[in-house]
DNA sequence: GTGAAAGCGCTAACAG
DNA sequence: CTGTTAGCGCTTTCAC
């Protein structure tokens, strides 16, 4: 048991106040006893209690942090930015997965409001009043990054202008038929539309508004687990060179290698868009185009967001897009 | 504000101590009360505020995990099985991240005893006795996995054996020639030896075993950060084919993108193996010779082993070997 | 400059 | 079965 303000009071003979003011650096005390306090602070291996101290002044310095997984580089990258960022003000990391269930995100949730984080970043699975409302319920600041909800502060890149954006550059490389590949969407609607699938639908939506715009455009949206071997049929069926684009590096990773094992060439006989520009793209060969988005600062972002909203100083905006970039690559 | 148990005891005319009673499961209640108070806490949307109770009942129900980053993919995978594996136990997990620094270990170490952490999983980057008394003086159990510190229980695989086992998979691939890769140990030395590579080094170690004892090999140790290039210049001054045998994926990704930069074909005029079986290895061609580490498997143990020493239940041994296994690959 | 006292919200031991 | 009381360790206000 390491030792007390208390322990220390008395060992120095002076009050718990007086211990206080020593070892918190405030002011109105004479630098002699506070000498003495430090001293027998350090000589007793003191160690401040930073539940006791939460309680009383009522900020636990530490924050909750909600993904699907860490599994997912995706959010481990992030969840390392954040915890680096967080550490640099103060603040501890509560990280915990919901292995995209909702019942546990709940729970979750309700437990890191039972710890009195101070904020929450998190990428919501969830989406609806009822959800928003007890997210609000828990009287937390909250910063989404990826899934939107409405009226929470948000961090990330603008994803409908990215999808557009990489149409287009999918288009200008060639391609007049554009397979969009998506398989989250498959889970729209299930459990009465409570699964939030944003992210992926503006990507959609900003692929859709590019290729409907363009009438030259063929295009399609594929949603089975099995795109793979959708994708291969689509490619035997047709003559015209379609060009996949992945909503998720993953997914490309996934069909580069569904399409290799299946005598298909990447990109002799279709090409391959992927998102996120993930780390572990140095290492797979052909290089995949992409969409390069900063996952760290993303993560910082959202952190300084979540510091602004617990400080009360300034109100951040609403929404806070950090650019992207697209990657060219060997795929198209 | 959420209402507090005091508010409820007000409100339904009882004491404090009842309504703990309610709200706990405690025994020594009318159901009809209990009843009551429940209801009232539900409609108030009571929330139970956790550092008043960490505070009195002297248990946070908080680990903490402390790793080098998140970015590599062993760690990350590690953190999701501890952290579903911990809340599973109704422990939330604080994950912080070192970037190998020795200074940020420590400090992070401080700030968690401080929020008084009921345990800690940690991989340390220090060794030596200094920082051994240290964390004992923290007073909370410890678990490592990877590195080891003696004295303090421990979760892994066999290094040692797993690469004596490796070294023999590659020799028995017809192999004469050998060389281990392993960077990191080029800190060796450093900083008075208070870098902690002792799974590094039982892999050398491992690897050493094999190859002495069997008198016709021959063998090396790679430790310069350029060891692709390195082991490029190996490969052209020799006619005898040679295995690199690399410490992580990591090591043996980089290495095969390195050879394959430079006209250098694996396995034709050159073998590699890796070791941990990272996730990634599925996209990447050709298929990496390796050792399977259950990282799940690790974090589940570690978790299982560290709540057994918060309890005092059991005490478990102090080292605890979770099996390997070599994983054949096109690369030898 | 320093001390005394009340309080953060919950728990636990004891008395009735 | 229920209430009272005394903490847990730190913070903060107010008086001296």
């Amino acid at each position: 048991m390491p030792i007390t303000t208390k322990q220390i009071a008395e060992i120095c003979h002076v009050s718990r106040g007086t211990v206080d003011r020593a070892l918190n650096g405030r002011a109105g005390i004479s630098s002699k006893t506070r000498e003495l306090i430090e001293e027998t602070a350090r000589k007793y291996n003191y160690r401040p209690h930073l539940l006791a101290s939460s309680l009383s002044r009522g900020k636990s310095m530490s924050i909750g942090v909600v993904f699907f997984d860490l599994k997912n580089r995706f959010f481990s990258q992030m969840s390392n930015a954040i915890s680096l960022a967080a550490r640099s003000r103060g603040y501890f990391t509560y990280i915990a997965v919901t292995e995209k269930d909702i019942e546990s995100e709940k729970q979750i949730l309700h437990n890191l409001a039972s710890r009195r984080v101070d904020g929450l970043i998190m990428l919501p699975i969830t989406q609806g009043k009822d959800f928003i409302r007890e997210l609000k319920e828990l009287e937390i600041p909250v910063v989404t990054v990826g899934n939107q909800l409405p009226g929470i502060h948000h961090v990330s890149i603008d994803e409908f202008r990215a999808a557009y954006d990489s149409a287009h550059y999918i288009s200008s490389a060639g391609y007049r038929r554009i397979c969009f590949v998506c398989p989250p969407l498959r889970k729209k609607g299930f459990l009465d539309g409570r699964y939030n699938l944003t992210s992926q639908e503006q990507r959609v939506q900003g692929f859709l508004a590019y290729t409907k715009k363009n009438s030259g455009m063929k295009y399609k949206v594929l949603t089975e687990k099995d795109f793979g071997a959708a994708a291969a049929e689509m490619i035997r069926k047709s003559k015209e060179k379609t060009a996949f684009f992945c909503s998720s590096d993953i997914y490309a990773l996934d069909l580069l290698k569904y399409l290799g094992d299946h005598l298909i060439s990447v990109p002799e006989d279709a090409g391959i868009m992927g998102f996120d520009n993930l780390d572990i793209l140095t290492y797979i060969k052909p290089r995949l185009a992409t969409v390069s988005v900063s996952i760290d600062e993303v993560g910082k972002k959202a952190m300084e967001t979540l510091v602004d909203l617990i400080s009360g100083a300034k109100k951040p905006g609403h929404t806070c897009y950090v650019p992207y970039q697209i990657c060219p690559g060997e795929t198209l």
